[in-house]
DNA sequence: CCGGTTTGCTAAACCGGTTTGCCAGATCCA
DNA sequence: TGGATCTGGCAAACCGGTTTAGCAAACCGG
């Protein structure tokens, strides 16, 4: 009898109300091309019908889906809960909204970044932490999308927003030299999908350089011994400094470039009976919210976390409206240190030892 | 000379490898129905011209988007900083990476929660703490998308993924009563859009009359005054306590309905120079991952947020897929306390009060 | 050698809207 | 009164794919 409701379209609501499709059309769309009654009436059919614009058809006609995609190659799971994208996406959100787009997330579909962005219907994205070294990153550039990278190994011909991760990475270093101390313990971030490489242009590429470059300045040489990487989180950050321990290292002072790691290697320190910043003491990077928090409050190199995702919109959006390709904008944010609780001067011992 | 590249579609390659667009076409999704040369033929060209079918046109024929929405009443730039959100966006990820399905947020546009999900792409919507005082609840309803309500006012009509909010919170208080705590604060979480009054029937409403229970069965009354709110966050517990203690309030013993406010809360009480649990007792609610880092770790009452998240997706998955909306079901997670370091006996003291 | 099946491909309809070009009638002005 | 302009609305083309119905040639068994 009553066969299912199909959902009305734009023809039933013209039979209804006796006019064309056009004529609904426009009194969605530009009501002041039609006569105050007739549209008010369309409108008043199109209500009683329940109809509303199919939002697919709307946008393959108009060209555009007023959504911007957010790709990252972890997996979604993986990223909501770290609270630097939580920061980031913040900001992501806060632009988006102000210019009236929607956020749609892409992860690597059946492990395809590229299949996934296929798929995706958005007018641009925001790829971040997508590595030069990424199998699929060449059929991700040709997928015909705007691409703005963030934290990326940059592309010279695609636009990007970046941080200075070297400078920031030696006033961190600079820091802990002013305090006395010669021991050092760099915990990095692990290399996406586990590269078998640390890739030098990428972002812990460049933060140890940064590292690097500050302590060959004063004298010191950071061997590769002295470096631990794990996933940035602060379970990751726990494992790396126990590794470290266990391998007989007995820094005075660790370089953390995440600030996630750096809250595990103060705890891993704790569990080791020793105290923050007497014993040893720890600088982060990215100062997430909670670096204010943490017991000591976190030592860390500062980022304008929040402002990158509203800088890589807004430069998404900008090449969105003119479609100007050529000559692509890279912008940098500054980053700085903020010097709270968990630094201090090395323990007395180590000044014999390096004397 | 050399027009702007279009983007090519399925006629330029059509045309390029002299066969109909049906060839095409089945060259991509049932390649199975061309002979094998004709196939990767095709394929080749299609390649070399640098197509790949446009997401927007499959969607409108395919009549599905292979997306699913995640609705907040709230801007999303609040709540992605959010840990509970992390957590719950975390399930929700999981899950729908796991069925192929992208994720789109949607949130209010230029301030209409309706006009958002009108313009959205999606097969179906999770809606996270949507409450029956939202005055677009009624168009979301007739918008004839597949719904899944999370932490909302449940709608009979609509399945819902909830928690025993009230009985986390019974246990909460029968906790805090076994170690003979008389004097007792309740933080609530604010209203979404301040509304004028505490909905009855949402989250704040039902957790509120679990402690309620749990007090009046000991014959402790709690009144109005005894109740503050204001936004789940940090600042909002610091807030909310201190509001309280300049109201005079002096209780041995806070019931926080969210970690975030309990984690505020307990900063409070140490900025007033009193010590947790040896002075006050505070207890929390979600569980979220940082409630065990705190100093004192975190007694709350834990709710599977991750699982929630993941629970809401399956549930939607089988409306989308089955289209059967009679018999909506509605799924009620347990809740369970967690004791953890936060709360302790109260204070000689208000024991000499309460005598 | 002939009717029936299989194989390989295509033309046309369709998804649900927007937009262009045009027409009929009303209004205006000289 | 007659041509120009304006108003309100429509038919048809279009966005870029998928899918149905069907056709012609090849194949098959008897």
């Amino acid at each position: 009898m009553d066969q299912i409701a199909r959902r009305p379209r734009i023809a039933d609501v013209a039979r209804e109300a006796g006019v064309s499709k056009t004529a609904v059309s426009f009194a969605f769309n530009s009501p002041e091309r039609l006569s105050a009654e007739t549209a008010t009436r369309i409108r008043v059919v199109a209500d009683s019908l329940g109809y509303r614009p199919h939002p697919v058809a709307r946008m393959l006609t108009q060209r555009q889906t007023l959504t911007i995609g957010v790709l990252t190659p972890q997996a979604l799971a993986v990223i909501f809960s770290n609270p630097f994208f939580g920061a980031f996406n913040e900001g992501v959100a806060l632009a988006a909204e102000e210019f009236g787009y929607g956020l749609h997330f892409i992860s690597p579909l059946h492990g395809s970044l590229a299949r996934a962005i296929g798929r995706a219907t958005v007018d641009g994205v925001i790829a971040v932490g997508l590595s030069e070294g990424h199998p699929e990153v060449d059929q991700i550039r040709r997928a015909g999308v705007p691409i703005v990278l963030v934290d990326s190994t940059a592309l010279p011909d695609h636009p990007s927003v970046e941080i200075d991760d070297e400078g920031g990475a030696r006033a961190a270093a600079d820091h802990l030299l002013g305090l006395g101390h010669r021991d050092f313990l760099v915990i990095g971030v692990e290399p996406p999908q586990s590269a078998t490489q640390v890739d030098p242009e990428g972002v812990t590429g460049r933060r140890l350089r940064g590292y690097r470059a500050a302590l060959a300045a004063a004298g010191i040489e950071l061997g590769d011994d002295r470096v631990v990487v794990g996933p940035a989180s602060v379970e990751g950050g726990v494992a790396a400094l126990h590794r470290a321990w266990d391998d007989g290292l007995r820094p005075t002072a660790v370089l953390a470039m995440s600030d996630a790691m750096a809250i595990g290697a103060m705890r891993a320190i704790r569990e080791l009976r020793l105290a923050v910043p007497a014993d040893v003491s720890v600088v982060g990077f990215d100062d997430i919210d909670l670096a204010t928090h943490t017991d000591p409050p976190l030592t860390t190199v500062h980022q304008p976390i929040r402002r990158k995702g509203e800088e890589a919109v807004r430069l998404l959006l900008s090449i969105i409206d003119t479609h100007d390709v050529t000559k692509p904008e890279h912008r940098r944010l500054e980053t700085r240190l903020i010097v709270r609780g968990s630094t201090g001067h090395p323990p007395i011992g180590p000044v014999f030892r390096t004397a």
